[in-house]
RNA sequence: UGCCCGAUAGUAUAAAGGUAGUACAACUGAUUUUGGUUCAGUUUGUCUAGGUUCGAAUCCUGGUCGGGCAACCA
């Protein structure tokens, strides 16, 4: 069937329990989010992951938010998380939330209770802490551990009607305080919150812990490969614990190792910190690795589910080159965006031969990938031009292959010119550089013969559109920020966000549409901003153009 | 010190006992009206010690190294 013979680990378990037909061959996975931050690039893996299984093996993906900590979760972030998926190219089955459950979840405390398998505890938080005793020692039993079945009832039954503060009282499972693995040590189930969820509002005041509700929701919408991340690895084992013993359908949990990627962070807490301490401007601040800013930032879906698939899936823990998701959303924008000139750090270029007031229209292709160019646009010329200020060189070295006294270069689309003079200020900046052009080398019908090494990019002075550019480099100037021992805040890039108010570009940008990439010819993608208003042009840098020219100068 | 997971080029990821391959990165060169793209090529790898086997990255045992686990977070 597959052609590309290798499978993931978690593909291989799915087409061996099709082979044997478990759950008759059905396959239903979910993608299970709280709703507490934003979506980041990591998140991308794991909901590539879940869609894309379920995909491949023509089942069904949930979207369930996990929301059973009412301090923490808010509609905002529910609404960004369904935007984000969408936008991902992905569509659930079924919108549901771990609230949806919680008087079944409460149901199955009861049995759990009668079963003589869970307890109201009494304890404190400390003291519930140090009962658990430590990875080498049994935990000892809560005093309250022997209550019986009839007080049990009625305790849960009284921190429901809320009867209890907050922490005054605690479900717990009965199951092993020596336990090897931690979490069986009589883990909580339920707590006491007198808190307002965002769905629920004060219906609750007891809320189920992850552990009791995670499993069981995956039971309930009869999940059959649940995926996640391998901090839950010790956790599965309470997840079969709570199915068993509750006699309900058995999902099954399998974890793979979360993304982590060079130069930036990839935990919502830190993330957080970054927008309440003002390190950056909010969750879409296109600095940030949340699919929010990537999109804003002009990365495309389909660069980012291509990253996903090429990162690959397994145990091992692992930090990919932030340089992979470049060349991802590198190589779609190649195919896909339109090119345009833009000067971003301009200075005149006058042509002496080139009659005052004169102006041509010349032609220049949407994208030399596509077929037949992909459409074109006209751009005007004239006599006066803006170019990139680093295109000129009073003393070129060897390999340079721009303007410089005496030298010819192609303007793109335009003539072949020779710089003849330039211009200096009193404190030696070069102000202007004058040139002539060579009419019969006109791109297109060029009879001149004439062969240049290089070409450069140039707007004409009358015609420009200006525009705000805002050129984005990495957040971290370390490759592992949150690196142990680090404070993630002094590795920050001062130089992460460079701001160009002036930027001269081709008039037709003017009509630019926001999702849409643009290569600025010589320059990278960049794509309109949110911020953009008519007359008031802001474009994002999503990415540099590889640039080998700037490499091989840098080493000399 | 208990339990659990993992270990293949710089970074990831394949090879299901039979030629260690692919991508990114790096480096050459060719092409190019973007120092882009494209194309061709180069460099670099099975943690370690034993064992099983005609044959081990793969199976077994010991070790080493890395990571996780003792929140009323998820």
């Amino acid at each position: 069937m597959s052609e590309e013979r290798s499978l993931n680990f978690i593909e291989e378990i799915i087409e061996e329990d099709i082979r044997s037909g478990k759950h008759g061959g059905r396959v239903h996975t979910r993608f299970p989010p709280e709703p507490n931050g934003y979506l980041h690039i990591g998140h991308a893996k794991s909901i590539c992951l879940n869609f894309g299984l379920a995909k491949k093996y023509n089942g069904l993906t949930n979207l369930r938010f996990d929301d059973t900590n009412p301090e923490k979760e808010e509609t905002e972030y529910v609404d960004s998380i369904k935007e984000d998926v969408r936008w991902l190219g992905f569509e659930w089955a079924n919108e549901l939330y771990a609230s949806d459950y919680f008087e079944q979840l409460y149901e199955f405390a009861l049995k759990l209770i009668k079963k003589g398998r869970a307890y109201v505890d009494d304890s404190t938080a400390e003291e519930i802490a140090s009962q658990k005793g430590t990875p080498t020692e049994p935990g000892t039993p809560s005093p309250y551990r022997d209550r019986s079945v009839e007080e049990n009832l009625r305790l849960f039954a009284e921190m429901r009607e809320g009867k209890y503060t907050d922490g005054e009282k605690v479900l717990r499972a009965r199951i092993d305080l020596a336990s090897p693995n931690m979490h069986m040590r009589d883990p909580l189930m339920y707590r006491i919150r007198h808190a307002e969820h965002h769905r629920t509002g004060n219906t609750w005041c007891i809320y189920p812990m992850y552990d009791f509700a995670h499993g069981q929701s995956d039971s309930i919408e009869r999940i059959t490969h649940s995926v996640c991340t391998l901090e839950f690895i010790p956790h599965r084992a309470l997840y079969d614990w709570f199915i068993e013993e509750l006699e309900i359908f058995p999902s099954r949990q399998y974890e793979f190792a979360r993304l982590n990627m060079t130069y930036t962070l990839m935990s919502k807490r830190r993330l957080l910190q970054l927008v309440n301490e003002g390190f950056v401007n909010g969750w879409d601040d296109p600095r940030m690795p949340t699919i929010s800013a990537l999109r804003r930032r002009g990365y495309t879906a389909a660069s980012i589910r291509d990253f996903c698939e090429r990162i690959g899936v397994a145990k091992r823990e692992n930090v990919i080159d932030v340089s992979l998701l470049e060349f991802c959303v590198r190589e779609d924008l190649n195919k896909t965006a339109w090119r345009r000139m833009a000067v971003l750090d301009p200075v005149k270029l006058v042509i002496t031969n080139y009659p005052e007031g004169q102006h041509e229209l010349l032609e220049g292709e949407n994208n030399p990938e596509e077929e037949g160019g992909g459409g074109s646009r006209q751009i005007p010329f004239s006599k006066e031009l803006w170019i990139e200020r680093d295109d000129f060189m009073e003393n070129p070295t060897k390999k340079y292959f721009r303007l410089g006294p005496g030298l010819m270069v192609r303007l793109k689309h335009a003539y072949i010119i020779k710089c003849e003079d330039f211009v200096k200020d009193e404190s030696g900046n070069i102000t202007e550089i004058r040139c002539t052009y060579v009419p019969e080398s006109k791109s297109g019908s060029d009879t001149s013969g004439i062969h240049v090494k290089g070409t450069i990019h140039w707007v004409s002075v009358p015609h420009a559109a200006k525009a705000e550019v805002r050129l984005y480099d990495r957040l971290f100037l370390s490759e592992e920020p949150a690196a142990e021992g680090r404070d993630f805040r002094e590795h920050i890039n001062p130089e992460s966000l460079q701001v160009l108010p002036d930027v001269y570009m081709e008039a037709d940008l003017a009509r630019a549409e926001q999702g849409r990439g643009y290569q600025f010819i010589r320059k990278g993608y960049f794509t309109l901003d949110k911020d953009s208003k008519p007359g008031a042009l802001v474009f994002n840098r999503t990415v540099t153009l590889k640039d080998t020219w700037a490499k091989a100068a840098k080493k000399g």
